[in-house]
DNA sequence: TTCTTATTTCGCCAAATGACGAAATGAAAA
DNA sequence: TTTTCATTTCGTCATTTGGCGAAATAAGAA
């Protein structure tokens, strides 16, 4: 039950189920998440935590960049079950397809120099 | 996206989650949930007026008394298959179990008394 | 070694949420 | 009509949550 309310809470924000469709085509980085999301980096990276907290997501570190990805095997089944509702019920919707079309341009810049504009 | 958003925040609490798991076998009335939960009635009607904001359970009234059920059609897809998840993640979690059985002295119960008892 | 960069953590604030008791509401019983 | 009863709504309080900027951290670049 922990882990289920752990799943929920982490989809119960609109903030974080777009991260979760964003990364359905493969993965990405904090700053184009950031990007995508229009928020503080700092907010980012508190809602990419509360999502690989509750198994949504998965992390890699290549030097300074750390990517985030959806898990191909999830770590339990509620996982797994959960991301494929996320993704049946959202995944046309039309948020997602709003967003789809701006990491279709986010992903035509350096990812440096949006990296650059969101620091202090 | 915002009916998705009403469902999880609608399931991000463990105790509209031990509802929907205590309607599983059929329909029950707010003091029978109530004695259940261990709240005051005046909470458990708050999370069962969301959880029906949500879609997520049907209530009828006989009179005085108000009784909750799940839907048997649910009024979207994304209702059904949040429903079905909540059952297939939990229907056998040590939780379920422990209010499966405690549901089971409820109903012995006389409704009338659990709820004078209940009453200011 | 120092500086730069990408990201995370911390502390703060405002809003949301979950608990309560009291009051209100609706519907039957007397 | 009044009283009783089952439930809901309201206001309050404490906690949680989601935003921020500043500081800290980790890792590369100079």
């Amino acid at each position: 039950m922990r882990e289920f309310i752990g799943i929920t809470k982490a989809l119960a924000d609109e903030s974080r189920v777009r991260v979760l469709l964003a990364l359905r085509p493969g993965e990405l980085c904090v700053c184009q998440l950031t990007e995508l999301l229009g928020f503080a980096p700092s907010t980012v990276s508190k809602h990419l935590s509360i999502l690989e907290q509750a198994g949504l997501v998965l992390s890699r570190k290549a030097e300074r960049w750390v990517y985030y990805r959806l898990p191909e095997k999830p770590a339990s089944v509620t996982v797994g079950e959960a991301l494929a509702w996320v993704q049946r019920s959202l995944a046309t919707s039309a948020e997602a397809v709003r967003d789809a079309r701006q990491m279709q341009k986010i992903l035509k810049m350096d990812a440096k120099k949006i990296s650059r504009r969101q620091c202090c």
